[in-house]
RNA sequence: CGGGACGUGGCGCAGCCUGGUUAGCGCGUCGGCUUUGGGAGCCGAAGGUCGCGAGUUCGAAUCUCGCCGUCCCGACCA
């Protein structure tokens, strides 16, 4: 197919919008890919479409191979499916009513409706099923934000696996790993497989695929030695170790005057800020608990989340005064009689912590000895911990989430009753799992990580076309003669034959990113050539027009 | 939801503080002539409810209030 430059819907612009940050945002914007119509929400125009649906057509062959089938499900979605999950509840679920005030929601994801399908599923001899589509889904996002990378409304391809145990699970799990990797891979990206935390979708496992990228949403955690990969929100850390005082016999009350952070803490009593432990309590439904980490590190509201096994809110002042008798600055948990809940940072070593009276606090703390908790991994990772499989140094880096990929078990089909005979006759949940992807996404990452200053640089797997022809002024018949050729040989080619001077064209090239340029100039008049440019390369062969196509393909190879 | 900023032809901006005829500029668009391998030159032209609504005023793009929209930071988040 031969796409000519003059009749397309191709509105290229020179300067970006001034509200575009990220690059991709700029570039699909400029290069006339999207548009936008309103916050997060976004229009593909011709070219940005064609991306779209190679991206798209990438994943489908990938999810094929492993045994998908694919099928469409509704968006609008009754909301009785949605309260059997209990997910009707999210604040980000996008909720409406029809005429009659039925109620209705437009899902982020289709596990609700898969499961209720699966329901049709009856024997073990049916198992497994692989499910897939690709639908619109929707969010009431509280903040879309650069370009196409966090949206109210986009496309996603999700998968659904059906077993009858965990077995197969990891088996579907580890089929559909594979195939993402191989997606990224065709699309030109670097990804990396991450442990992440599975947060509104239920389920007990689940991993994400994050593309570095200037731009990111998110921070991906690596190791320096290339051994660990994880999810900012998931990541593990061993924390440096603390410089601790002589250690005491038992805890010693000392008076600390106004004191009420860390930082003046530690400086007051000329201590070690790791030597510290910070008090955060918190409700967990009717339940206070105090969350105690080192003084030096934050606290991960997803591992606090995943430790307790459910939700919690931040004490308000009046509780923490009714429960400790003293104010925020001053906590510790010394004497107290409520759980609590320690970071493993805390496990060895005494510290220094509140006194649970206004402008005291305690030197000599010791879990164990002076207070009973529990321990979990509730401190945020930071940069220049080491790491936890081999002790290098992590590190951190922002990046876009691609694709999440969850290990439900049986948290949608046992309220949803899908159950299936196994040999013995015996009614059992089917385990699920489910598995996104982002195309718009993955287009957005292929430009962060795939542009210069001067526009995008497609790989050819996603590329809008080929090949893109420019044709300067009086070269038509032979313009129109190179793009035959590459037609006939199976290329997808762009022919800019517009009325335009040769700077714009090539500055529309560049920014467009074809992999290949064709720059017919009035040298194909004078001996029959061409000038063929890679554009991640940018160096042009004279190739006579003849040889045009082999020397194409030579490039391939 | 908290903090900040912005809203003026398709895109990028000035004008606003200190109200005063027909609201400017660059790019783009249309017509003409010239030009033609890296966003050309000259001439002419079209295109704007100054986000919306109230208010102050003889007079509002400009001042006040309210609303809406968009972006950034945070909170939140498959």
């Amino acid at each position: 197919m031969i796409a000519r430059a003059s009749k397309l819907f191709l509105p290229t612009l020179r300067d970006a919008p001034a509200d575009a940050d990220a690059a991709s945002h700029k570039l699909l914007v400029r290069g006339g890919f999207i548009r936008q119509v309103g916050a997060g929400l976004w229009t593909f125009l011709p070219l940005g479409w064609r991306v779209h649906q190679k991206v798209v057509q990438v994943i489908r062959e990938e999810i094929n191979a492993i045994g998908g089938q694919e099928m469409l499900e509704p968006v609008l979605t009754p909301a009785e499916l949605w309260e059997t999950s209990g997910r009707i509840g999210i604040p980000i679920v996008f909720k409406l009513k029809d005429r009659t005030g039925r109620d209705f929601v437009l899902p982020f994801s289709h596990e609700e409706t898969m499961t209720f399908h699966a329901r049709e599923l009856q024997s073990y001899k049916q198992l497994p099923q692989l499910w897939y589509h690709f639908s619109t889904k929707e969010r009431d996002e509280p903040r879309p934000r650069g370009g196409l990378l966090r949206v109210r409304e986009f496309i996603m391809k999700d998968s659904y696996s059906f077993d009858r145990d965990e077995l197969g699970l990891d088996r579907s799990f580890d089929a559909h790993k594979g195939a993402y990797e191989r997606i990224w891979e065709r699309c030109g990206l670097e990804v990396y497989y991450v442990e992440a935390e599975s947060g509104i979708m239920g389920g007990r496992e689940s991993s994400g695929f994050m593309a570095p990228a200037e731009s990111g949403e998110n921070i991906l955690v690596r190791c320096e030695n290339g051994d660990y990969y994880a999810d900012y929100d998931a990541a593990r850390g061993i924390p440096r170790a603390p410089e601790l005082p002589e250690p005491l016999d038992k805890p010693e009350e000392v008076e600390t005057p106004g004191v009420t952070t860390i930082e003046s803490l530690a400086e007051f009593l000329g201590i070690d800020p790791a030597a510290t432990s910070k008090a955060m309590p918190v409700m967990v439904g009717e339940r206070p608990v105090l969350a105690l980490i080192r003084g030096d590190d934050r606290l991960s509201e997803e591992k606090l989340v995943t430790a307790l096994g459910e939700g919690y809110r931040p004490m308000t002042d009046e509780e923490i005064r009714s429960v400790f008798g003293a104010g925020g600055g001053s906590l510790g948990p010394v004497a107290v009689t409520i759980d609590v809940l320690a970071d493993d940072a805390l496990h060895e070593g005494q510290f220094v912590a509140g006194a649970n009276r206004d402008g005291w606090h305690l030197r000599g703390v010791q879990a164990g000895r002076d207070y009973k908790p529990d321990f979990a991994d509730i401190r945020q990772a930071n940069e220049g911990d080491a790491c936890a499989v081999c002790g290098g140094k992590l590190l951190e880096q922002t990046a876009i989430e691609l694709g999440h990929i969850f290990k439900l078990g049986t948290f949608y089909s046992v309220p949803f009753g899908a159950t299936f005979l196994d040999e013995d006759g015996e009614e059992k949940p089917l385990v699920m799992g489910s598995y996104g992807i982002g195309p718009a996404r993955t287009m957005a990452a292929v430009v962060e990580q795939h542009h210069d200053e001067r526009g995008i640089q497609w790989p050819r797997t996603v590329a809008p076309y080929d090949v893109h022809i420019v044709a300067l002024t009086g070269t038509e018949s032979y313009a129109d003669r190179a793009a035959s050729a590459l037609d006939d040989a199976g290329f997808d080619v762009l022919l800019d034959d517009r009325d335009a001077r040769a700077g714009e064209k090539f500055a529309d090239a560049d920014l467009i990113g074809c992999p290949f340029r064709v720059t017919v100039g009035r040298k194909a008049a004078e001996d029959g050539t061409v000038d063929l440019r890679e554009r991640a390369k940018g160096e042009d062969d004279a190739v006579k027009v003849d040889e045009l196509v082999s020397a194409v393909r030579g490039k391939l190879s």
